[in-house]
DNA sequence: GTCTATAGCCAGATAGAC
DNA sequence: GTCTATCTGGCTATAGAC
């Protein structure tokens, strides 16, 4: 038994907005590589936003309880360390990799969705939480940082490393971003 | 005496490419934008395309000289400080800082642009001089991130930091990527 | 749930007058 | 150098048959 047409759309969409970008895709390719016409799409989806949305929700969710479960806990070198490894375990997911990758790729694209302006700020806020407003500016900096290598990685060694390789160095570049 | 058309056009390209992105600015916004009708511009520029490559030479020039110069160089702890400094400084022109947000920011859209491509094997053999093939793959991500640092500071610490704050923090993590 | 057909829009680009 | 006028074509989205 195999996936319904929904869960189809978004993965074809998902590949081809983070392969071409978000407004180089068009719903004409998404159909043809689904083997359906444009049409299609609509009865599932009502607008190529919709899509957008549909992909976002869930890592906006997983966001925002990384976000809460950040603001019960203080501000120790104990939970920066576990925050960046809760981080880390949801980037293995592939679905969620997926989304983050579209997300980074598109920002620009996307300013003036109103998910991905709520995703933005709740990325932001995860950052403050592992600062104190009082800390130095390049302690702050580091420590946003090494969140944002977790996902830089593999771009940055584009070829040279294998998906597990850069997940490792990832790991270990930004645990050092995290001392003081 | 003003500027030339010529250079507002790709003045106001730049900028909204950078603020909406490449494929979200439409030929018409710069025209009006500069006072002209659409077909102006293209007594300026052959296509929309070649206003990005006009924007883009500059920097493929630059970052050219600066490959060639770490190539000259043995690949000692020395180099790689210099090397973070000479970048550092080129991030400092106002110019050359739009084109390389401008480029951060359109990478997906742009990837089939000849010139694009050329940048980013650039930028890639650039971080490549700043390691043996031996080290070991987290001492090798972390001095690429430390050229990225220095552009990734503005968007990171967003709306926290004056411009140079976020410069001068910005280049003391990325030092302190380079150290062992 | 998927089709055909098409409306409506706006993009990039060109021709030729001034 | 800049204009008006226009072409061509792709895009999102909808209507209505099956």
């Amino acid at each position: 038994m195999r996936e319904d047409t929904r869960t189809r759309i978004q993965e074809i969409a998902l590949r081809l907005f983070i392969e071409q970008g978000y407004e180089a895709t068009s719903l004409r390719e998404i159909a043809e590589e689904l083997g359906v016409t444009k049409a299609a799409l609509y009865y599932h989806f009502k607008t190529k936003d919709d899509i957008v949305t549909s992909l976002v929700d869930l890592r906006v969710a997983e966001m925002e309880e990384l976000l809460a479960w950040a603001k019960s806990r203080p501000k120790t070198p104990e939970m920066r360390r576990e925050l960046l490894e809760r981080y880390a375990e949801r980037l293995k997911q592939p679905r969620y990799l997926g989304v983050t990758r579209f997300l980074e790729r598109n920002q620009t694209a996307l300013r003036d969705h109103p998910k991905l302006r709520k995703m933005r700020e709740t990325m932001l806020a995860l950052t403050r939480e592992m600062s104190e407003p009082g800390d130095p500016p390049a302690e702050r900096l580091s420590r946003s940082l090494a969140l944002f290598t977790l996902h830089a990685a593999k771009r940055l060694m584009d070829g040279d490393l294998t998906e597990d390789e850069a997940g490792e160095a990832a790991m270990e570049v930004a645990t050092r971003l995290l001392e003081p």
